[in-house]
DNA sequence: AATTACACCAACCGCTTCAAG
DNA sequence: GCTTGAAGCGGTTGGTGTAAT
């Protein structure tokens, strides 16, 4: 592609980055840290949009940023989080040490959503962030299907028992389903949780990696 | 050797959320 | 309460490398 074509209606240049680049926004970060991302192409004189060169920090540059292929324990980890909090990449990436939201992402919808996880990709899968959905495995291993996934947003702020849509689960049949998922993961016994406690996402937050225990 | 198909991944886009003024 | 800009998120696109034909 011509250097010409790269350059958007605003002088900003598109595409792959170069060693320069790179270069010039990690001693920038070294200088000024985080934060202000829109100020950089103007003290830089980056033709990069702030927000490109956040993502550019965030998915690449960042030390914190592990680079190479996912492991087996990586993958596994995965999976299990997919089962539990469907679609949301951020939240699994702060659980998978390293990884990037966007690392998270790719590598299920190119590798493990082939082998693990609804078929349906691109402009043929219903949005997550439409339906906010998390999809749970029955005991044979079944992803359960869309009429029988439950609000996430519900399950996030425990407001399915005030607001409960005719369609939407009970909370038996939601207790149910959980207990499904919760077989494999051992949550201690001083947590009482259920897919409509309020916190339960602060609980993931918060909780230690290495003390969520998978069971194979 | 040339072409095609596919997989992978970096980056973009549009939208939402949040905080400051 | 409203506006605005920054930051974050998830879906999607497009470039590149490689295997298959």
């Amino acid at each position: 592609m011509q250097q010409e074509e790269m350059e958007a209606e605003h002088g900003n240049k598109k595409g792959l980055w170069t060693k320069e680049e790179d270069m010039i926004l990690s001693e920038y970060i070294r200088v000024h840290g985080r934060g202000q991302w829109n100020r950089i192409p103007r003290v830089t004189g980056l033709k990069r949009c702030g927000k490109s060169c956040r993502l550019r920090w965030l998915n690449y540059l960042s030390p914190s940023v592990k680079h190479g292929d996912f492991s087996q324990e990586e993958e596994d980890l995965i999976i299990r989080l997919h089962n539990l909090l469907g679609n949301r990449w951020s939240l699994i990436a702060g659980r998978v040490p390293g990884r990037t939201d966007n690392q998270v992402k790719n590598h299920w919808n190119t590798r493990l959503c082939k082998k693990f996880g609804n078929k349906k990709r691109k402009r043929e899968a219903v949005s997550s962030s439409e339906t906010h959905s998390t999809h749970i495995e029955d005991h044979s291993g079944r992803v359960l299907g869309e009429s029988e996934t439950l609000s996430f947003e519900n399950l996030r702020h425990g407001e399915m028992a005030e607001n409960q849509d005719p369609g939407e689960k009970s909370i038996e049949e939601a207790d149910s389903l959980y207990q499904n998922c919760n077989e494999s993961l051992l949550i201690p016994t001083d947590y009482h949780l259920n897919l409509f406690s309020p916190g339960l996402i602060e609980f993931l937050d918060g909780y230690p990696l290495d003390d969520l225990i998978w069971q194979n």
